[in-house]
DNA sequence: TCAATTCATGTAATCTGTTTCAAAAAATCG
DNA sequence: CGATTTTTTGAAACAGATTACATGAATTGA
């Protein structure tokens, strides 16, 4: 391979200097001479210096790199490919590298507690941001017993200990239940896991929409086996031979929304002829997709930096606040 | 924070025996005898030690981590959301973490060979996996030059120095061309840059295979400005505006091909009926956007598996051969 | 001009592992 | 059983930076 690098040992031999003022050179400190700066700096330019990082974080204790949790294999050929998870991900990579930190990508095979807490205390990163809550609210809360600092996009209940950042899901379900309201719908569909704790906030939230507007309905729920695309739409197909079809649905995320709607339009079904569909996330296939999609918008940029900030408030150890994001509907044709 | 962790010299003196005895204890070293080694090992585990990271790479010489470069943030609100890339990056992860290699995930912001160097020399990675190639033959080539290791998702072309796998662009244009003959279709159109070489390759294999059914026809090309959704519509609405309908369109990506449905949509052409229409990738809404779309589909498991196989082997200082996946056509409604 | 400050630089210690090499312990053998 | 070989262990060096502290140089003030 290439031959060893250059080190600041050498640096500061060809520049006829000593290792620390290399070192203060190179990392902005006031008290070195201009002149004394300018000969480092030059010197280290011109042999294509770089300080070694590993050795810098040994010394320095913390790592400036941060893992993004991220689950994107849970089945090998079925995998999730929900491109808000992206969306999310590219946001959280944007405000990551505005703060000069770095951005370990990890799949969550670790299942347990310990294993995340050993990659801190190996100080492989300082700590975690996971992208979706799933179903391990408990082993966050086992994270942050351990002292493991770290943030997740989600929502938050009485027993989340962790900082979240997240949809206003409560609103957001309200939002879609205020809409079903004013159109009289009855026959209300519910798509989505209520384990998780952001499903189990939208349901909440539409319900009480429903409930203020006094009158008669029915509120069923489908949940999809795993995240797949076809997993909805079969279980759709399934739900529309054995029961009559819903005229409102509320579908917790856009590509759970295409996947039923292709159901309902293999059944002859039309979006506001016969049945309204909010959607959540408003990615960016929402507004193209045939019939474009109704939906409940984020901002994930702004979703990124949020958790960003907090995030570096948790490692400071200021408990930051779990917050919200602005959160809006926004009516195309379903 | 959290106070001071366990050091190695720390499970040394617990469990009585010196520093280099805990290290080949824990890192498999045969020399050990089996009762010392439980012992370090159950100290080690009782006092939840963690080794240092940074310690043993500072040692060690390489990181076991890849810069995987992927370009997610062109534009801020308009940025790239292919679904496709992320496939990839699926691929890629899961290829990495079977190796029990680091993922760093990087945004180009980096634009000059001599950054992404520097992350080599600074032992912060140890080499880069491009997740796509857009107009940078030039910059990879230097960066092999400069004994960067990499390999890139893409093609090559007579000037590529480095490692590339890709879709057989070739064959997926010639592929698209075959079925265009074959319904024989003559106002051919082609979406996509061709200063990028996988395009340039697709379009040859496009006209090789129009070429050899020795019939007249046009090809003309449509190139959205960037790469979003909305560039391609409008690109597309334009030309609808000024010229005939074409009756045959290879587009260079699924995301691009829904937007081009939509423009031809609301210009009241029908698929199958006014045109044909290849896509590329075979993402996972592909089969699920209505109409359901015609593509070329790659195995993107396979694809990461390959990029970091290939990494691997430059790593090692083999030059790996550039290589292709197979490509096929997925014929569906369009 | 000399003492008192302030600024610039260098020496040595430190961070936490791995590796080399030599010594000690254990196993093998005639 | 003593000599030889093999296994197991430890002391010290090393990887490449940063930091505390000390010293020498430059500047200020009287």
């Amino acid at each position: 391979m290439s031959k060893k690098p250059i080190t600041m040992a050498d640096v500061a031999r060809l520049a006829n200097v000593s290792k620390p003022t290399v070192s203060r050179a190179l990392g902005g400190h006031p008290n070195v001479k201009p002149k004394t700066r300018e000969k480092v700096l030059s010197v280290a330019r011109e042999h294509g210096y770089a300080v070694n990082r590993n050795a810098k974080k040994l010394r320095e204790k913390y790592t400036n790199t941060i893992a993004v949790i991220l689950d994107f294999s849970s089945h090998r050929r079925h995998r999730i490919t929900d491109p808000f998870i992206f969306e999310l991900l590219a946001g959280v990579s944007e405000a990551l590298s505005i703060r000069k930190q770095d951005l370990l990508l990890s799949p969550p095979t670790l299942s347990d507690a310990n294993s995340y807490k050993e990659l801190v205390s190996g100080r492989v990163v300082d700590g975690f941001i996971f992208l979706g809550q799933g179903a391990n609210d408990a082993m966050f809360n086992e994270l942050v017993k351990k002292d493991v600092p770290m943030v997740a996009w989600g929502g938050n209940t009485e027993g989340t200990k962790y900082c979240t950042v997240g949809s206003d899901n409560f609103l957001g379900g309200f939002l879609a239940g205020e809409r079903f309201v004013q159109h009289n719908k009855k026959n209300i569909l519910f798509v989505g896991n209520t384990e998780h704790i952001e499903l189990r906030l939208r349901r909440e939230g539409l319900e009480k929409a429903l409930s203020t507007a006094d009158y008669d309905y029915t509120l069923s729920e489908l949940q999809g086996e795993d995240f797949s695309f076809n997993a909805h739409y079969e279980a759709m197909v399934q739900l529309l031979k054995s029961s009559p079809a819903p005229d409102a649905i509320f579908a917790y995320s856009d590509t759970a929304a295409m996947a039923i709607i292709n159901a309902l339009n293999e059944h002859g079904l039309e979006p506001i002829r016969d049945y309204l569909l909010v959607g959540y996330n408003d990615i960016a296939q929402a507004s193209h997709f045939s019939p474009r999609l109704t939906t409940i918008r984020q901002d994930t940029f702004l979703a990124g930096a949020l958790l960003v900030e907090k995030f570096m408030a948790v490692l400071n150890d200021n408990s930051p606040m779990s917050s919200t994001i602005p959160t809006e509907l926004i009516v195309r044709n379903t």
